[in-house]
DNA sequence: TACAATGTTTTAAG
DNA sequence: CCTTAAAACATTGT
């Protein structure tokens, strides 16, 4: 589900729980959400503590815990983020509940793509500090896109705008409307662009990621019809900029869509 | 029934 | 070691 806007939608939706103590925490240990780690010190770590802050980098989470421990939380394809008062929540895909006096914090994830981490410390853990710049940071420069770029020629521009490690947060639906508004084709490749093309791509996935978050914010607001956004889900479609047919086709692993009539 | 779904991670090949 | 491509992961909905 959630590319950097909503990430940082479902993030919010558990400051209801900033401040309060965890009585309880209830996790699905044999769910793939805890590869690599110790759901039991996870626990252990979180009985008794406090929810202190709250921040996301790209589609990642960090809870800061009151007695130096770090809550890491991807919510993959699947997965969400709710604060509930009812007494008896929907337990199948609950991986990971921690209930507050006032409530329960849920984390649900049908399909196991996400995931939970866990560290104790004085600083972030590794994973968390190690995370390269957000595309809306002020380090974030073209000179700094540019050299990201460079190492990529052979790339297919979907797929590139898809790396982590460069476009933080960018995930499918993003990336094509990151490339429709550049009007560049999804499947070309980066050694092909000039430096025109580099400029306008710089300045539309800052565009694209600062307009999401202002458009998602905290209701989860629709987007405007001018966007490709409300186009491009299911078949068919018109492109709102050329009124020609949008098509679809799997680039780089993943389904797209763009116009052909603009993006060359 | 078979395939696709807003995502990583691993493996393979060049 | 580096880059790129493809498969794997687990489950639901069409």
């Amino acid at each position: 589900m959630p590319e950097l806007a909503e990430v940082d939608y479902f993030r919010k939706q558990w400051s209801p729980g900033l401040g309060q103590k965890v009585v309880q925490v209830t996790t699905h240990p044999w769910t793939r959400l805890y590869r690599g780690e110790s759901p039991l010190e996870l626990v252990k770590g979180l009985v008794g503590a406090t929810l202190a802050s709250s921040e996301t980098h790209g589609k990642q989470m960090l809870f800061r815990i009151s007695n130096h421990g770090w809550l890491g939380i991807h919510l993959g394809m699947t997965g969400e983020l709710l604060f509930t008062n009812e007494t008896s929540i929907d337990d199948r895909y609950a991986h990971l509940v921690l209930k507050t006096e006032e409530g329960a914090l849920v984390f649900n994830d049908p399909r196991q793509f996400g995931r939970v981490r866990f560290a104790l410390g004085i600083d972030p853990p590794d994973w968390w500090a190690e995370l390269p710049f957000q595309v809306l940071d002020h380090q974030y420069t073209f000179a700094y896109f540019s050299s990201l770029l460079e190492r990529r020629k052979g790339s297919q521009l979907k797929p590139l705008l898809l790396m982590q490690d460069l476009f933080p947060g960018i995930g499918n639906w993003m990336a094509d409307e990151i490339l429709w508004r550049a009007r560049l084709a999804p499947d070309r490749r980066v050694k092909s662009l000039n430096e025109s093309h580099h400029r306008i791509l710089f300045k539309e996935v800052r565009y694209v990621a600062k307009h999401a978050l202002r458009i998602v914010g905290d209701d989860w607001g629709d987007f405007p019809d001018s966007w490709l956004f409300n186009h491009r889900w299911k078949g068919g479609g018109t492109c709102p900029k050329s009124k020609q047919p949008l098509s679809r086709d799997t680039i780089g692993g993943r389904t797209t869509c763009w116009s052909p009539a603009i993006q060359l």
